[in-house]
DNA sequence: TTGTATGCGTTATCAA
DNA sequence: TTGATAACGCATACAA
């Protein structure tokens, strides 16, 4: 009833009060202002319920991640926000805490226009199965049009392939830190990887393992731990690695956060770092710097790649065809303090 | 059109599609059978702008918080989540930045009916203010109604008093952490706040400052630095409190976040902690405990804080009268290695 | 440049 | 137990 009463007061049909909103340029200069005068007098607000209803679009943007705890999720979050206010959206976060999302959830999301978009920032859901019978290959249903989808930072599994993608290159960025603990001479290096349901962290393992081959080194079984990609994963993965023999001089983690879960644990093993053991990290969260010692680690840059997701989302939205290739954002090794010489022995 | 199309093929009416999904119990059977199989033949989900829209409610809630980077506000949002998910909402974020808020982005809120109810996880903002024109002390404009509003965490503001808040006792908690200083035998205790536009934080140095004085201890005005509740801002803090002369034995700083950018710059002061100096943090977010010295620090319930907060916001929602007294829940000082005894001298 | 009138997909009211 | 129909608040095609 309010776009009336403001019509009413204002002495105008509710579309002139709803033009006046939408297109200004297309109402008299004098009407204008009795509409504005109206407006100021009610304290009207569009509702925006009805406006969404009508136009058929949320302004709502959905992002898919497993943890937004992590500081480098945070970082992305951030950037997605910028842009998301420049363009008029809001975000919705749903956590997958590192499990796969249920697909009642996701069906729920898209089927019921709930968002304009979706942002994927983990890709371990089992949702784009095709064959489930909800979303063929072209998503929809019936001909029904999925809402875009863009991925962050993860890895496209095979069957998203097509969806395009915002990510640093992690094979190669793996592949360049494990060069630089070769470098200083270590020749056992053990890796700390994610859940192996995560793709990321697979590709972080595979440029280790291939900066590993290339340098003539063995990759053996038992130096590749696996865990949940936190302090408590990271620190049972330590406990694991500490136990073998020949144990790793070097320990490449698959993220900052089990970086510090690792540093944690060895400690408490009474080994120093790096004369001992040398650490290294992934993402450069804002945490690295001010550990003891500063933190080895490739840094992403968070909130460019959150910016550059969200704009090609809206681009998407907007109905632009985006076109499926990722997009390869700069990583950068950052040397600290928490890798050196292996120890003589 | 959709709902239409499912009760075509059902060979029944709308109205009878729409009773299906809202109180299947009033439905016969058989015409349940058969609207169930339309529903399924065609995939149908029902359009929530158009159900929002009719409702007169959208099923969302604005949370307005500092920073989610901060991994105790992220603890709180997982609280705010799970009960979020239980009872149908979704959750919208708005970071400040330890800014105050754009009035504007507030008033988009309220007025347009974006959201259904408000949690404040800060309350640094200006809108509360009286006689700005747009909120009344009933809040609302022109009979309108505000949406509810529950507080988490921060302290409230006077003008903001007459709201609900779901908290730990910062004063108390602060002054306990502050009398296990003077108990291992500090006399100059520094404080690092956050910014004073920060009420949460004033809280806190409150109780500092009256376990200081309940114990004879002076609080000189040096002992006290303010900055952002970030790494730098902590870091300019010790900084400065350094310089000092004499200089504090112990720094008590407002959450961990600042507890970590502290120590940090400690240690490249050469000081070691905690013979050197003690430093004692608020919050027992995750990393406390890995930090090297493990932090001492108060821990408070951040998911529980959360959890209840948002319970309260529901049965707000639901138009249950929730009161206006603050919900305190219990701290709990943890101790670890970064407190000792002061040095020798 | 403005007003009239229609429809968006649901839910809710009322009769049948 | 079901069906017809009136809103909900806004945007827009079209007429004036």
């Amino acid at each position: 009833m309010s776009i009336k009463q403001v019509a009413k007061i204002a002495g105008v049909s509710i579309a002139t009060v709803s033009r006046y909103l939408n297109s200004p340029e297309h109402v008299r200069e004098k009407t204008r202002r009795k509409v504005q005068e109206a407006i100021l007098q009610t304290g009207y607000a569009p509702n925006a319920l009805a406006r969404n209803f009508r136009r058929g679009r949320t302004s709502l943007v959905v992002v898919i991640l497993p943890s937004v705890g992590d500081p480098f999720f945070a970082g992305v979050m951030r950037g997605i926000w910028r842009v998301a206010r420049e363009e008029g959206y809001s975000i919705l976060i749903r956590e997958t805490q590192f499990n796969t999302l249920e697909f009642d959830e996701y069906s729920d999301i898209v089927f019921s226009k709930q968002a304009d978009g979706i942002i994927l920032l983990a890709s371990t859901s089992p949702f784009m199965k095709e064959g489930n019978g909800k979303l063929g290959k072209n998503g929809g249903h019936k001909g029904e049009k999925l809402p875009p989808i863009v991925i962050g930072c993860e890895t496209v599994a095979p069957q998203l392939s097509h969806y395009p993608s915002v990510r640093v290159d992690n094979e190669s960025a793996a592949a360049e830190a494990t060069r630089h603990l070769i470098r200083l001479g270590h020749r056992r290096i053990g890796f700390i990887s994610g859940l192996h349901t995560s793709l990321l962290t697979r590709g972080r393992e595979q440029g280790y393992r291939q900066a590993m081959t290339e340098a003539g080194l063995e990759v053996a079984d038992n130096w590749i731990a696996e865990g949940r990609q936190t302090i408590e994963g990271a620190r049972g993965a330590v406990h694991y690695l500490l136990a073998q023999s020949p144990r790793p001089t070097a320990i490449f983690c698959a993220n900052d956060e089990m970086a510090m879960g690792a540093m944690h644990e060895l400690r408490r093993a009474g080994l120093r770092i790096p004369e001992d053991i040398s650490v290294l990290g992934f993402d450069d969260i804002r945490y690295a710097e001010v550990l003891d010692p500063p933190l080895t680690t490739v840094a992403q840059p968070a909130e460019e790649i959150g910016e550059h997701t969200m704009q090609r989302l809206c681009r998407a939205i907007g109905g632009d065809d985006i076109g499926g290739e990722p997009e390869i954002v700069p990583h950068r090794l950052v040397i600290r303090e928490s890798t050196g010489a292996p120890p003589a022995d």
